[in-house]
DNA sequence: CGAATTTTGTTCGTGTTAGTACGAAAGCAG
DNA sequence: CTGCTTTCGTACTAACACGAACAAAATTCG
């Protein structure tokens, strides 16, 4: 609230915000994550490896959908998975904007070995709180999606 | 857990991972916040402003540690305030290797005019909430820095 | 049916955040 | 003075998003 005697003033505190918190967060989870992962995998290169996955060969744009990236984010991504041989690009017959994108075998290897790895990068970042603690928070921030 | 049948399969969902979660919140997160803020104004940018309106004058490092950046992350978002007129970068007289960092009137107008826009940002952010999710849910946030 | 419009997919450029690595300069402790 | 740390800078890679541009497909309309 706002200062009675300099009217400018005002009760803020950056270490309740959300978004700085959010922040500080994700910055702890990502040392986490490239601690533990396999190959250098970085976490959106292995959502991107973990949608291709479940969903087999699909658009670029799609895959950028179902990995909740930008299109020009994707793009980024898939060049450098498909330059260490992670993934395919070839040309859609019978749609010539199209480009699909599959995993290659060593993609396939790699993102079978992670997933246990990555179960454990989740444990690891959850492990300030208690087991109910955890369930309640993916279950909030499952609502801010 | 592994399928007895293939022994490669694994019951893994994206969807479900903390990291995961953290990025689509933070994305939302990211397209309120550009949508009220003031001047084009980053979130970075304006926790950068806020801890120089907190602190006073300090140096550039001292400053990303306050606002959780690191040394070359603080650098590029110093250089950006400067550019824009809401900081000064001078040499600290008693140590060479310093350079302090402090707002400008500019600098100051813009982050007292914000934070009430900031508390709003945070309200539009934990809408989906009641408020008492809230609460939990920037408490156990807070755990997990 | 065929032309015009709209939608969709991709790419590129720009700007911002983020971290690592390396090196230079300055301060400090032994 | 010699080594160690701190501070800052630069270069590089990665991620992220927006806008603009272009091509191709799909749709609408005459």
């Amino acid at each position: 609230m706002p200062d009675p005697k300099t009217g400018n003033d005002y009760d803020y505190i950056l270490d309740d915000q959300v978004g700085y918190l959010m922040r500080q967060a994700s910055q702890k989870h990502a040392t986490i994550y490239q601690s533990l992962a396999l190959q250098g995998l970085t976490a959106t290169q292995f959502a991107t490896l973990a949608r291709l996955h479940e969903q087999g060969k699909c658009s670029q744009n799609q895959l950028g959908r179902l990995a909740s990236m930008d299109v020009a984010t994707i793009k980024g991504v898939v060049d450098r998975l498909r330059k260490k041989g992670y993934a395919i690009v070839e040309a859609d017959p019978n749609d010539k904007r199209r480009s699909l994108i599959s995993l290659t075998e060593q993609g396939l290897e790699l993102v079978e070995a992670m997933f246990p790895v990555a179960h454990d990068i989740t444990a690891k970042t959850l492990e300030p709180l208690t087991p109910a603690e955890q369930k309640k928070f993916v279950k909030l921030l499952r609502k801010l999606t």
